[in-house]
DNA sequence: GTCTATATACAGATAGAC
DNA sequence: GTCTATCTGTATATAGAC
């Protein structure tokens, strides 16, 4: 942890803060360096250009979901962790009306330019996908696996746009019962 | 429909275009200008600015989106017109693969910029909604209308981002397959 | 009404002092 | 390594000839 990465770290914090609060396109060099109390120039002597900075953001955003999967991953049952990352989207959920949802919009966004950058962040909706495959797999739905996981991640991320349309967080907490009760369905007895 | 309305519209069909395949922020006036051929100077004639461009595409989508609801109200059956809805989702697959659905790439670039806009392209998205409501109360679901008519429309949009993240017009026509028999479940008899 | 030329502002990126 | 000053391109928007 150098002195050199604190600056570099403190940029790609700001450009991740602004690219989720006001889009990659809009969101400025000069708003970066601002927010990271960086001097504008000096940007570039740790990114050569914006789309590394972009790039930087994703590799930390992948980190971040790495983390919160190990996180759920310690969770006993299949069906508790396909509950944690519903929950953890409500959590969100303030956010979420203020300004979408993170992962989505960075794939909205990029997802019509057609780069690399497209495929870097189209492979986090696909990690996150997997896991959800994985959850399905150990509940023993083992050849609907993938059709499910697609479901959820989609149903998820259709409702953040709802959230984010509507500036409704709300709408979110509603909706997830939705979630849970189609996952108790098959898991939980009446009680 | 003067010779004035023509150059309007052309520039706002060119607007149109560009904005669903690459965006509102990244499309500048001169990109419009060029493929509405319109000298770039002459835009300021009919509009006062790059937002009410933005604003009068969103009429005219708002105006296509009221036709095709008018369309799909002439079937007989509320679950032939939700299905209608669904099927018309996947004749698009191939543009959502490119650059997204229209509407859902709309709601999310403006939904972060607080303003006017962003409330009229919510519109859209909730006269959809409310469209799909009015079905499922056709179907005697009524008390659950709403929650089902977001759900529907949450599963669309989400699947819109996977299809135009993972660039794979085929995922939309087997998860509609999905939605299609979750739909028939209640109509349909076995066969 | 239509278009050319241009003002104005600001973006990304660079040069080079310290 | 850090920062100031600035280049260069290009965006929105305007002025004004025709």
């Amino acid at each position: 942890m150098s002195r050199q990465n604190d600056k570099r770290n403190q940029l790609v914090n700001a450009a991740d803060k602004l690219f989720h609060q006001k889009g990659i396109n809009i969101t400025t060099l000069a708003d970066i360096a601002s927010l990271a109390k960086v001097p504008l120039g000096n940007v570039y002597y740790y990114f050569k250009s914006k789309d590394s900075i972009v790039e930087a953001v994703i590799q930390m955003r992948r980190q971040q979901l790495h983390e919160k999967m190990a996180e759920w991953n310690i969770l006993a049952s299949a069906r508790d962790r396909l509950v944690a990352l519903i929950e953890w989207q409500t959590t969100l959920s303030q956010e979420t009306a203020a300004s979408g949802d993170a992962l989505g919009s960075l794939c909205q966004e990029l997802g019509k330019q057609h780069g690399v950058l497209a495929d870097m962040a189209a492979e986090l909706l696909h990690e996150l996908i997997q896991w959800c495959e994985k959850q399905w797999q150990a509940l023993g739905r083992v050849t609907e696996a993938h059709t499910l996981a697609c479901k959820l991640v989609a149903s998820l991320q259709g409702m953040n746009l709802l959230v984010l349309s509507f500036k409704d967080p709300n709408l979110l907490n509603c909706h997830t019962q939705v979630l849970l009760q189609e996952l108790g369905v098959r898991e939980t007895v009446a009680s």
